[in-house]
DNA sequence: GAGCCGTATGATACATTATAACGCGCCTGT
DNA sequence: ACAGGCGCGTTATAATGTATCATACGGCTC
């Protein structure tokens, strides 16, 4: 749906402006295999190997995506596969489906169980999760007005990100 | 993703408890037909029949649901007949796609470029939308504190509805 | 160590969801 | 009339996601 260059080296992946890529995959490799240990669930190469990918890409990747770039050498892992480490990632809430890309991103900072916002970037597919009080507030309002059962929910953004939305139309 | 059966026809279709279906459908559909008047753009058959469906089952269908709702004089109509359909009805804001489910809703209010809200029930699979200035207010805030650009904003909130609640997990 | 069980893997096949492409017919404006 | 645009109907195909099954590997008990 979204052939979405990688973002230009140079341009901050648009969350923070000064952002050190290879420091923030490397914390979050880190700390997911401190979810897993607590857990007692392996961080198994597939899955490490599914979550770097996610990391270095800083932006939401499809499923195939992961396939064409994991490199296995030589060979491909079927999709399965894929979707199996995405599942167990997902679970765990190191990675997050971006349900309105069909696309995956990693995730950056352990948020449970509560409403969770993503912003993508029309243009250079660029995203980035966030999380706060008032989205909270709103979505658990919004259900307790119909009566509904919250479980979880998710906000997705469609927009320009900083560096896109100079940009012409 | 989810055989969900249809709700019993006699619980109500959750948002509201005293609910005229018919009357609702009615309604919307009448209001359709103003929306693409307005717009000089033709509700053709395809695109009521659709819009019908939807209405009459008021929950998301997926596409493929659709078509075998579709009764066509005894044919169906190819999958693309009904992503056309669909397609229309959503760039009016006359149904929405569920990106969490791959399925269509029929929009019952007009809501015009602002965050919208879907409640929808894991059990059942019976959906409101609904929407809200906090939400409104909780996503502009998310952007604005990235520096982002909004454009649309769809919050998908799983669940369950007051039917199915009371059941067992 | 031998047998057993649970989990993750690797592979094939398949299911589901969505779009591309093309020609036809209908309407509309001139 | 007739040219152009649009929606339709159709075929084919792409993109996304699962089911299934046999195997491998590790930990456990005996």
């Amino acid at each position: 749906m979204n052939p979405a260059p990688e973002p230009k080296p140079g341009s901050s992946p648009f969350p923070v402006a000064g952002h050190d890529h290879q420091a923030c995959a490397d914390a979050a490799l880190a700390r997911a295999a401190a979810v897993c240990a607590r857990r007692g669930l392996p961080l198994t190469e597939n899955r490490r190997a599914v979550l770097r990918l996610l990391l270095e890409s800083h932006r939401p990747l499809g499923a195939y995506e992961l396939v064409k770039r994991f490199d296995w050498g030589g060979r491909r892992p079927a999709p399965a596969q894929i979707y199996r480490a995405l599942r167990f990632l997902e679970s765990l809430g190191l990675a997050h489906r971006i349900a309105s890309r069909n696309a995956y991103l990693a995730c950056y900072a352990a948020d449970d169980g509560c409403a969770q916002a993503f912003l993508v970037c029309d243009r250079c597919g660029a995203a980035a999760e966030c999380a706060g009080e008032a989205l909270e507030a709103a979505a658990r309002g919004l259900a307790r007005a119909a009566r509904f059962e919250f479980r979880a929910g998710t906000l997705e953004i469609s927009g320009r990100c900083p560096d896109c939305a100079p940009a012409a139309a």
